[in-house]
DNA sequence: GGCAGAAATTAGTTATACCTAATATTATGA
DNA sequence: TCATAATATTAGGTATAACTAATTTCTGCC
């Protein structure tokens, strides 16, 4: 009875034969990646519930990730059943190693192949799972081991380390506050645009002039010079400035 | 009974709803890929069997994906029962848009990044499949569209078209008869650092002194001085020549 | 303290892409 | 030409990670 008798040699892929037990899938880092930014600098505990409306995903399918996460060993989280999640130190870890490719990944496509600050984060959101070490390496020391990305943020160090900037909104400063634009949210690619139109970015120095009625529009002035523009709500909210001089 | 409301707004992941229908998954590239290479410049049939032992997995799961792959609208292959597989014209052109993704990779890690000539095909392997248009462009641009690799293959243009390059194996090659290195096989990195170390790369010039009996390492001087070396029949089967002078 | 609604979990389904085992087809050589 | 070996296909199973639907748990308010 000859039977596949070639085919019992160690398959490669995702088989239950032979994992290289090594990096964890796609899905994995962005759900460490979520609970990473909703649980924030304070590190709280995150719902289901909000990392299914991040993810875009079912509160079904996060609750049973969860598990997965939790019964992995190491444990990438600490999950209590009804009571949300909390990264474990190895998802700790793994969520800052993503954050820190993604943010080299997206200043390398800017600075040295040339995007546009708005171009860059749908590819670095792609790129960030499949980048070795040594590719992540030699951009970092191609571009001089940069501490910020284009959008102001800052790149995590090898060791999961990130120097907290203190920053506000824009709708938190004091009115006449000269402050300068330490970051801005690099979601929306629109916005970025517009951002860039207005030449506000990274070291931007600008100054609330009036805060207008109805929560809508806030008159604002760019640099030094007397011009002054109209920002709406969503726009400073996307905004991060520290008071300057 | 309130029951996932929040959940009924589309979701963005591989469900079975709302798929962006747009690239082909990394499996399919992979086995594209391989009939790609398979079935050589004369574009033969290609047996189930020698796509198994190239992608390293069972006959069976090779049926199957190549009657997804013939089901697929449009076709990316011409598939009959029992006779093997061929090439559609969408799917000859997803191939060489890979290989064009991998060669411009692979030279721009060695080219830009500095990476050694073995260390660049494992890394082209995984990023091939998840690169932009844009990126390929930008990093082709940027080392002002290179026609080869680090290996001396050529780099496929946008249409698709690759420049034919006649070349034999060292073993073809006449006694005596002066030659140029074309290309070398990126597989085994081993190799390739043996290689390195032996001063071997596309465009040395070599000449077979003599063949050894017993089809074993061949007697071969490398360059125009007089120094000769041995290389074994598998060394010599991974490098391409084409007669000088 | 209990009940309605919000949130979370469980159960069962789908799709992809692999697997093994059994079966069917094709090719080869005595 | 026909039996056997080589190849290929089918059938059924696994794991991942999404889904829907049903159920359970928690919370806030009266």
């Amino acid at each position: 009875m000859a039977r596949e008798a070639k085919n019992s040699g160690s398959p490669r892929k995702a088989g239950p034969v032979s994992r290289p037990a090594a990096h964890s899938s796609e899905a994995v880092d962005d759900y460490l990646k979520a609970i990473f930014w909703l649980s924030g600098p304070e590190e709280r505990r995150v719902a289901s519930n909000e990392i299914a409306a991040y993810l875009r995903i079912t509160t079904a399918s996060v609750t049973n990730m969860l598990q997965k996460l939790a019964a992995a060993r190491p444990p990438l989280v600490s999950y209590q059943k009804h009571h949300g999640v909390q990264l474990a130190d190895p998802g700790k870890l793994r969520a800052r190693e993503i954050v820190r490719h993604h943010r080299l990944v997206e200043t390398f496509l800017h600075d040295v192949l040339g995007y546009a600050w708005d171009e860059v984060h749908q590819e670095a959101e792609r790129l960030e799972h499949f980048i070795s070490e040594k590719f992540e390496e030699r951009i970092a020391a191609k571009m001089g081991n940069p501490q910020f990305d284009p959008h102001g943020h800052a790149i995590p160090a090898l060791d999961g380390s990130m120097p907290q900037v203190e920053q506000m909104t824009v709708h938190q400063l004091p009115v006449r506050q000269r402050a300068r634009v330490v970051s801005v949210s690099d979601k929306d690619p629109e916005m970025l645009r517009y951002l860039a139109a207005q030449g506000i970015g990274p070291g931007t120095l600008l100054t609330v002039m009036e805060y207008l009625p109805f929560a809508g529009p806030y008159r604002v002035r760019i640099g030094r010079n007397k011009s002054e523009v109209l920002l709406s709500l969503p726009l400073t909210q996307a905004v991060y400035v520290a008071p300057a001089e």
